[in-house]
Formats: structure tokens, C-alpha cells, sequence
DNA sequence: TATGTATCCTGTAGTTGCTACAGGAGCAAG
DNA sequence: CTTGCTCCTGTAGCAACTACAGGATACATA
């Protein structure tokens, strides 16, 4: 199909209707054809973009790294080896985002397996957190 | 010290000076008394406070969160059961992160794996996120 | 006393990735 | 012809800051 209006496009690609305007507005999707009201009539390359551009939301790469696949893409000229490189990299700082959310997450336990949990105004989590 | 200026207290706690005028904006930190001139001065308190508040966005509590247990702190009122339930509940949540963290670094470790790193224009990093 | 520079003030705008209107216009069916 | 859905633009809000601009004050040194 190649003159679908954004909510269809929407629903086809579960990405909401102003987020699609919003990625318009930031240069990730190209500006679309118009109907003679001024709506915004989408084809199936548009479908494509807007599957891969989510799917890589989903895997947590930001707007702009996305870009960055997507001028590759575009230009035609990229290789192999840099879209490994830019994908590494971004695992590289998930990663670090693991390990910086499990020592959160032991700092958490040890705390509250501190406490008996009892009904008195009085907490060893809160002694710990106020302690510098 | 019960005569500090902010610059003071920024350098005891770690926290920028624009960040501590941004807490008093959003209420999580008092008011301070202002000085003939009108510059804020801080006290121990508010140097303690400060500390606590700095620690738990290090263990990734929202302001929200350090509102609420600030609350409870100011009232005088709170009971350990409370303080350990906003820890656990909050503690869960960092460990749902990690888990979609996880996945997220698993799937690119995936695609990464099946790259041979070639300097041609085709690559099934791109091609798996092509495909819906 | 003059001067320099460090610190402070307020207020506003930018960041990221959206989401949520308000207020208006078009389209399709009964 | 009216109802209700979809679409349009433009603006403002969220979190949690950061980064100025443009001005006032404080303190040390010459």
C-alpha cells in the first residue's frame, strides 16, 4: 500500500501518531507527500523505516545513534563493519548500565535485610542513607 | 558550620550549585535564610539533608521518591515498615531494569555475533532490524 | 582607595523522547 | 446535514538537570 494515512501507519507499526510527528519534526523520518487537504500520505517504505527505527528504540539506542544508522543506510555507503562497531558500542554501555544498576541493587537489599520492619520511628535504611 | 554559602555547600556534598537552586525550586530542599545581600545561607542541617538526598539519586530513587521519604522523615511519623516497603518496591524496580537491560544486551551480543565485519555494504545487523 | 576576580543572584532556554492538549478543519456514513 | 472520527498546527508539560546572560556583591591585593 502505498497511500496510507499516519494512523494507519500507526497502527500498522504501533508507534503513536505524535511520536511519528515528532520523529518528522527531528529529521529521522523524511517528510511526507500530502493530500491535497495537507495530510500526510505514507507508503511502505515508510512502514520499513518506522519498524526499524522502533525496534532499535526497543533495544535502547538513543534518536541519535539512530541517525547515525540510518545516514549509513541512506548514503548507501556504509559496511559491515561499522554498523558492528556503532552496535558493540552501544552493548558496551548497556553493559555498563547493568553494572551500575546491580551494585544499586545489592546496595538495596543489604539495606533493607537491615531492617526488622517493625512499627517504631526508627530505621537502620534511613540511619544509612543520612550517614555521609 | 551554620554560616555556609552555597558554593560551600555544593563543594561538602558534591552537588552542583545550579542542581541545589533546582531542589529549592522543587521544594526538596528548604528555603534557606538569605544574608543582608540576599544570598542563601545553609546550616548542618541542610548539609545532612543535602547528603541524603545526593546518595539516594545514586541509588537511582527519583525526586519523587526522596519527597516521600523525606516527608516521612520531616513528620516524624514514619514507621520502618513504611521506609522498608518504598526500598523493596523501589529495589524491584531497578531489578526489572536489569532484566530488560539484559535482554537488550543479549539481542545485540546476538546480531553483533553474526557479523562478519566485513567492509561491504551488507549486514545482518541492519538486516535483522529491517525485518519486522 | 581602587581594582580585580571569585562568588553569588534571577531568569530563561536547552537537553531527550516523547505525551497531551487546544482549537480548528476535513472526510465518510446514515 | 449532522455526527463522529481522523487529521492538522502549535504549544506546553514531564524528569532532572545544565548552561548561559546579565547583573550585584565580597574579599584580597596593590
Amino acid at each position: 500500500m502505498n497511500n496510507q494515512a499516519i494512523g494507519e501507519l500507526s497502527r500498522k507499526t504501533d508507534v503513536h501518531i505524535e511520536t511519528i510527528r515528532y520523529y518528522e519534526r527531528k529529521g529521522i523520518l523524511p517528510t511526507p507527500m500530502r493530500s491535497a487537504a495537507g495530510r500526510r500520505i505514507y507508503g511502505d517504505e515508510d512502514v520499513r523505516r518506522l519498524n526499524f527505527i522502533h525496534k532499535c528504540r526497543g533495544l535502547g539506542f538513543s534518536l541519535k545513534e539512530i541517525s547515525s544508522l540510518l545516514s549509513l543506510v541512506d548514503s548507501g555507503e556504509f559496511t559491515c563493519k561499522e554498523v558492528h562497531e556503532l552496535t558493540t558500542h552501544h552493548a558496551a554501555q548497556i553493559t555498563e548500565k547493568i553494572v551500575n544498576l546491580k551494585k544499586m541493587e545489592g546496595v538495596l537489599q543489604e539495606m533493607a535485610a537491615q531492617c526488622n520492619q517493625g512499627n517504631v520511628p526508627q530505621c537502620p535504611i534511613l540511619d544509612s542513607l543520612f550517614d555521609a
